[in-house]
DNA sequence: AGAATGATCCTCT
DNA sequence: GAGGATCATTCTC
């Protein structure tokens, strides 16, 4: 089930590629493990991405400052940020060193650590666990102290899946954004009941 | 220094 | 379907 790990490699190459590669892996953190269903990218040059600011700065010769000076860093890193005060929502830095970009992990598929992501999220239905960006961050223990990790050699990873996986991956405009709605960039599994229940405005 | 903003979720009606 | 929770960052004066 949970086969080789991912590595730096192979975050450093294109947002959107990585965001569409990255359905069917497996997110693996202190004993439980999920299937990535659901993802987005977000790139320097997208208005919606917390890194557009820091482009323009770049384009004065000014280095990136604040929670997205992240981004511009090495790939393979975990993007950990605290959204409408209350939920913490996990990203993947993307691009080479000096670009930025990341890929929002919004939706997983719990496949092992049940057991645990009950006792996490005990009020909530089985499939409303981990459907949603806020959710899965809670579910699988990700929290501002998971921020600036490497997923190469740090205890929350992602792992290849070693079972059959055919999935229909589907496209549309991101969720809950309001600049660049025009961009296909949320990609998911379509038919799957873990994908989240949002939906494109 | 103060105000506005948001890549959300939950609890009602 | 609507509204409140709650706070780091960013924008505006």
């Amino acid at each position: 089930m949970i086969g080789e790990r991912l590595t730096t490699a192979f975050f450093a190459r294109d947002t959107v590629t990585v965001a569409r590669e990255l359905l069917g892996c497996v997110l693996v953190h202190e004993g439980v493990a999920a299937r990535i269903v659901e993802t987005e990218a977000y790139t320097e040059d997208d208005p919606a991405c917390h890194a557009y600011g820091n482009g323009l700065r770049r384009l004065q010769g000014k280095s990136p400052t604040g929670r997205s000076a992240i981004l511009y860093g090495p790939p393979g890193v975990a993007y950990v940020y605290l959204n409408y005060g209350i939920h913490w929502l996990f990203n993947v830095v993307t691009e080479p060193e000096g670009q930025a970009g990341a890929v929002l992990i919004r939706a997983v598929e719990p496949v092992k650590g049940e057991a645990i992501i009950n006792k996490r999220r005990p009020q909530a239905r089985p499939a409303d666990r981990t459907n949603g960006p806020g959710k899965l961050t809670l579910a699988l223990g990700i929290n501002q102290s998971h921020n600036g990790r490497f997923l190469e050699d740090g205890g929350l990873y992602i792992a290849k899946s070693t079972a059959k996986w055919s999935g229909e991956v589907v496209t549309s405009a991101r969720i809950g954004i309001s600049k660049a709605q025009e961009r296909p960039w949320r990609f998911f599994v379509a038919n799957n009941q873990f994908v989240s229940p949002g939906r494109p405005s």
